[in-house]
DNA sequence: TTAATTTATGTCAGATTAGACATAAAAGCA
DNA sequence: TGCTTTTATGTCTAATCTGACATAAATTAA
C-alpha cells in the first residue's frame, strides 16, 4: 500500500497495518507463505504457457483438478514440498527454481 | 565418476551407471532429492558457522537432535518443506534460498 | 441469455511427515 | 585408554498433507 493511502486511511480513522501485523505471523512465517505463493503463481505461469488446463496438469501431475487449484492459490493445505515436486515433474530446472524463489 | 575409472571398472566388468540408473529414478526425483541433499548441507554449513550443536539448532527450531541429524542428512523422513523453514527460521533470505539452490 | 467448460472451495480417509524417545556410533579430550 | 560430548539410526504416535470426490462459482462460447 503506498504512503499516500495509508495516510487518507488513517486520517479518516482506520488503523493501518500489513497482514503479517493483523494476523501476528513471525518474520520466516511470513517468508514462507509468500514464498508459497510465488512459487503456486509460477506453476499456474507455465501451465498456461503450456496451453493445459487444470484437469490436464492434474494428469501429469498424478494428482487432481482441486489440488492444482489449491497449488496455483498457495492454499495452507498446500506445501512447499508438493509446489516444488509439481515444478520438477514439469521440467524445472534448480536454476529456474532458484529464479523463481530469488524474486521478491 | 571420471571417465578413465569407468572405463578401467567396465575393462575389469563391472557394469558400471549411475545411482540414478540404479534404483530407476525419474529425473524430477532425482532432482528432488538432490536438493534436499544441497538443502541439508546448507543447514549444516550454516549450524556450523554459528557454532552450534545439533541440540542446539533443534531447541531454536522447536524440534530435537535426531531430526536435525537427518535433516542435514537428507533423510527420506525429512521434507523439503521442512528444511527450507528451518532455513528461514535461521534468518536466511530468499536470495540466499535461491543461492543455496542454485548450487549444481 | 443458456450450456459447456474451467476454476474454486469444502470435506474426508489414507498416506506421509514431525517430534519424541531410546540407543548406538563416532568424535573429542583427559 | 576411559569418559564426555556430539552425531547417527530406528521406532512410535500425533499431526499434517494428499488425492479423491462433490459441488459451487466463474468464465467462455454459441
Amino acid at each position: 500500500m503506498d504512503k499516500a493511502k495509508t495516510k487518507k486511511l488513517k486520517d479518516q480513522g482506520w488503523i493501518v497495518g500489513s497482514t503479517q501485523d493483523f494476523l501476528g505471523l513471525t518474520d520466516d512465517e511470513t517468508a514462507y507463505i509468500e514464498l508459497k505463493l510465488t512459487l503456486g503463481q509460477n506453476l499456474k505461469k507455465r501451465r498456461l504457457e503450456k496451453e493445459l488446463t487444470q484437469i490436464q496438469l492434474a494428469r501429469i501431475l498424478k494428482s487432481n483438478q482441486s489440488r492444482v487449484a489449491k497449488m496455483e492459490a498457495g492454499d495452507p493445505s498446500v506445501s512447499i514440498d508438493l509446489l516444488i515436486k509439481s515444478l520438477l515433474v514439469l521440467g524445472t530446472s534448480r536454476q529456474e527454481l532458484a529464479g523463481i524463489i530469488a524474486l521478491a
